[in-house]
DNA sequence: TGAACAATTGAATACTTATTCATATGTTGG
DNA sequence: CCAACATATGAATAAGTATTCAATTGTTCA
């Protein structure tokens, strides 16, 4: 670092040097962010949030959730997988139907963290398009 | 619901009539899904992630973010427009200089949690395909 | 005032991804 | 084995979005 420009896609100035290595000092290694992001990804789709909620409640098959969501089963599905990938659902199979539910106890205080913070905001969504 | 299919896109039938009616009735509104979605969408880029570890560290200019994360100030300041919108970050002008820091207590807990799930699995990033 | 610099913004592009449609797999009961 | 049903999956499409490039706004100071 240290205002060198080398390979450096960044276009303008370190203006604060001290501050800038010793946060690059204390920066986990890339991997983690991308882990982070990952996960976050996951969360960040609106059916897949309500499967989650629903999964809070009880488990259920394929059929239901689609019912409960009014969606195609293959779209659950598909999402599903998603979920699973992330390691956040488990599955259980008894004959023909598969039952889901949620493999992860640190969910609930994600969402609740996340629940506190959307209610703060003086009118939640629309709102946060005017105020910059 | 009750098994009915008016304008419904599901394409399968509900099993379970009772669990799903029980889990219907204890759903959030709508909006709250959309707006935890879009929350989580914002944590969900590994570059706004970094920028809000950063500034967990200390706060910092446009161009001390893009040259930390050797990014173009462009592209930084699209992305803490982004995070302004979502009410994370706020701002201070100092002469030329703009200053952004944090602006939620609850963004610490969720990644914390988040971190917690990601470290928990065998082998953080790549396994995830793996085991299904 | 105007040159220099920090930051913002809009449009274009490349990439990702949610859903649909069609089809395949797996399980049960006749 | 076969019909019926629950689930899974692959490919295609449509919608969303991160980054780049070019241009603009805002601020300082000479």
């Amino acid at each position: 670092m240290r205002g060198k420009k080398e390979n450096m896609k960044c276009d303008c100035n370190v203006i604060h040097d001290a501050v800038v290595s010793r946060v690059q000092q204390q920066m986990p290694p890339r991997e983690k962010f991308y882990d982070l992001a990952a996960l976050f990804k996951v969360f960040g789709d609106s059916t897949r949030i309500k499967m989650i909620w629903a999964l809070f409640e009880a488990e259920m098959c394929v059929c239901d959730i689609a019912s409960l969501l009014n969606m195609t089963q293959s779209a659950i599905s598909h999402q599903l997988r998603v979920l699973k990938r992330a390691r956040l659902i488990k599955r259980r199979r008894d004959g023909k139907i598969v039952f889901y539910s949620l493999d992860d106890k640190h969910i609930e205080l994600i969402f609740d963290q996340a629940m506190h913070h959307i209610n703060e905001s003086p009118a939640s969504g629309a709102c946060s398009y005017e105020a910059e």
